[in-house]
DNA sequence: AAAGGATACCTTGATTATCTATGTATAATA
DNA sequence: TATTATACATAGATAATCAAGGTATCCTTT
């Protein structure tokens, strides 16, 4: 990711889950839809959208197939959200809304010190 | 922190500058406060905290004094938020910002697929 | 008086997400 | 012909956090 530092650390999945969901996707695919959907904000780099696709396809949440291209003969391997990957996704999605909503009370200090 | 996984990460020093920001504190206390404005949601645990601490301060972000309890002869450690700390403490808020929207971009679909 | 829980500091080693770098290969462009 | 874009992949390094352990004092309950 471009954002700096670690910021973006554990939301990765839930991005390529969340992508994935709206259709079915090759790795390359994903990498340009998140940078143009977060107006180049998220810069996902292979080292690290290779593994997690691996790793989420392993846990069941995506399923994969090879299709040859037909403009060109290249191969890509599509990814496909699983009913289990949906429920995760839902999951994912309100554990992320429960960490944001959390942040900003923090930054905003809604509350006053002890 | 609380928050199962790893989303969290990257966003705790920022946490931690903030609450120092609004009032002088020392780390048992800092733990209570982002607990308590969290409303439980983020549960640092000591074994973070200290560590980011003593690395806020090496950065210049923060300094520290001793100081004897007056209701019990307990020794705290202070930690105040410094000029740079402060400017540092934006700049993180900005980033913060750009990420967070980021990923509501892409987990709503505001834009579409290629 | 003893025990346990809360307060208060700290460090070490393990875990894990991500990045950098590297590798392979083809197609399109300059 | 050389470079860039496309397309897959893995290995090793880096770094944030956690789990577990350590020391010590104070307060409350038994």
């Amino acid at each position: 990711m471009k954002i700096s530092k670690e910021l973006s650390k554990g939301s990765t999945g839930m991005i390529v889950l969340s992508v994935i969901s709206r259709s079915e996707m090759y790795g390359y695919q994903i990498i340009k839809t998140v940078e143009m959907m977060s107006e180049n904000v998220f810069q996902m780099n292979e080292g690290t959208l290779y593994p997690i696709l691996h790793a989420l396809e392993k846990e069941d949440y995506l399923t994969s197939r090879w299709v040859e291209s037909e403009e060109n003969g290249r191969k890509r391997k599509y990814y496909k959200i699983t009913e289990k990957g949906i429920k995760e996704l839902a999951s994912q999605k309100q554990e992320w809304e429960t960490y944001s909503t959390a942040v900003g009370k923090v930054l905003t200090g809604e509350l006053q010190t002890i």
